[in-house]
DNA sequence: AGGGGGACCTGTGCGC
DNA sequence: TGCGCACAGGTCCCCC
């Protein structure tokens, strides 16, 4: 899945496609994703039209005219593709993916113009729920997010508050959307290896100098993915060719037993495997 | 209460 | 070529 690139990527690939147009139909083919779909669900949506379309974390946040938000989750293979004849494409923009197998297509939004967005999602990992806008604070899925990582409040000081006293690997404490939102299994190698600080150290030692360089190192690999347009694997496929390019820029994740990039470094990636997931690393500037 | 592990799904790629 | 296993971007839930 997607992590927080990724989805901002899909939001300015959507953006165009869903702002400003009604809903004309939704349908969706089966009763759940993860969990079941809410309460006549594309009743509520017909009809509505899409103001906005934000993103909080990994979620994106459809705010309709209706007075609800409808919230959608990729789970972990979720995308969008988007058919829309009426739009001139432009550098950027969505054009309809090939290659989803049809039958994992669970979701159709029907818009004004001829645009319609599919949503395809095999693994079934994601979901979509409605609520009221504006309940943002007692929204299960939303309250107690941490910040955002461009945010002014993901700084130095604050991430070494919220890492003090966690008896786990700093790895895991920064896969805890509490302590900071949007961070997902890729951006975390990443970022580590960026701050030189190990994934096995726990993270209540990770303090003063370190988190110095940890907070900017999250904020700048998250910043350069948004900007190559989110990274390209497996599953996700951002859209555009144009777009999802960052993996090819990655420092670790997925290079084991290639040598570290840091020039100053004569370490190899080395793979293991930290609550079940994988996590890529240098032992040697990694402290 | 915090932390670890399993569960939820399907698809793909690799070794035998 | 075929089969079985390991693994994949997330996160909820249960148990310790």
């Amino acid at each position: 899945m997607p992590e927080l690139p990724e989805v901002e990527t899909v939001r300015r690939g959507l953006r165009p496609a869903m702002e400003g147009r009604r809903i004309v139909s939704a349908l969706h083919r089966r009763p759940d994703l993860r969990f079941p779909f809410p309460e006549r669900f594309a009743e509520r949506l017909t009809g509505a039209r899409i103001d906005r379309l934000d993103r909080r974390a990994k979620y994106l946040l459809a705010r309709l005219d209706s007075g609800e938000t409808l919230l959608m989750h990729l789970g972990m293979s979720g995308r969008f593709t988007v058919e829309a004849e009426s739009i001139a494409q432009q550098p950027g923009d969505f054009v309809y993916a090939p290659g989803a197998n049809p039958a994992h297509d669970h979701v159709v939004f029907t818009l004004e113009g001829g645009v319609t967005v599919t949503y395809n999602d095999p693994r079934r990992f994601g979901f979509m729920t409605l609520f009221a806008t504006g309940e943002e604070a007692t929204q299960p899925f939303l309250a107690g997010l941490g910040p955002e990582p461009d945010s002014n409040a993901f700084e130095a000081v604050y991430l070494s508050g919220a890492l003090k006293g966690r008896r786990t690997p700093v790895k895991a404490a920064l896969l805890d959307q509490k302590i900071v939102a949007g961070l997902g299994n890729i951006y975390v190698c990443e970022a580590l290896w960026r701050a030189r600080i190990s994934p096995r150290r726990l993270a209540s030692s990770v303090a003063g100098a370190r988190t110095e360089r940890l907070a900017p190192a999250v904020r700048t690999v998250i910043a350069e993915a948004i900007e190559a347009g989110g990274s390209t694997l497996r599953d996700f496929a951002g859209a555009d060719g144009a777009l999802g390019y960052f993996q090819h820029r990655f420092d670790v994740y997925g290079r084991e037993g290639e040598p570290c990039r840091r020039e100053t470094c004569a370490g190899s990636v080395q793979r293991l495997v930290q609550s079940g997931r994988s996590t890529f690393f240098c032992p040697e500037c990694q402290r």
